[in-house]
DNA sequence: AAGTTAGGTGACCAAAAGGTCACATGTCAA
DNA sequence: TTGACATGTGACCTTTTGGTCACCTAACTT
């Protein structure tokens, strides 16, 4: 199993999509703070957790008997620099940007 | 099945990932210009595209009995856009040039 | 019209992934 | 040092996924 692999893998699943979401709205969390927020037993939430850091999306610091993970952005930001070139990126973000003006307006 | 699980799940195999490279490298392929390009027999490459159709990474339009297939970045750039927010694109992009630069010098 | 070409469908099987549990290690606090 | 707390491991089972095949429809060609 390449990087590649490891991350896509890693993004497949809701659950630990929904950890990369509660690590963005804030870092540094702990597994026992992070499994508060879901309906699964910690084992659950601790496998999810290292399939996170084994792609490096989510990166750890022990602190004593605590373990604080944190988010890490590169390997989102290097997806999407696989599929939208430059030139390409112009045009997307300008209509992402417009579909979501609109979408605030409703 | 959600918009983003579909997303996700059809990013998750190297297969479908390699199909949308080539779609990126050229636009407006048929299923069986793309099955040439792969170890696969014809049936396994049609299900990749239709979970890609699915996930609107791929977009297609029927010209006769050929159905040519495009490459959608916006799915890919709403990825980007939920976990790295404005202030942290500005150090992410700068950090992957910085390590691109490197990796060219070797 | 007949043959060829492009693509679609549903059944089937093997492999992989998600979740739980019993059990284990290391760390803090009284 | 004893007990509680935070986390890690390997076995196990169920569900999902990837790939092939037999069979099908639709469109171009001569």
């Amino acid at each position: 199993m390449n990087d590649d692999d490891r991350v896509f893998k890693a993004l497949a699943d809701p659950t630990r999509r929904f950890l990369l979401d509660l690590l963005f709205a804030r870092d540094g969390r702990t597994l026992t703070e992070l499994e508060s927020e879901l309906e699964m037993t910690r084992f659950g939430v601790a496998k999810h957790l290292k399939v996170l850091e084994e792609a490096e999306l989510v990166v750890a610091r022990r602190s004593g008997r605590e373990k604080l993970h944190f988010l890490n952005p590169v390997p989102i930001r290097l997806i999407h620099d696989r599929w939208i070139d430059k030139y390409t990126e112009r045009h997307v973000t300008a209509l992402v940007d417009l579909k979501n003006a609109l979408e605030d307006e409703t």
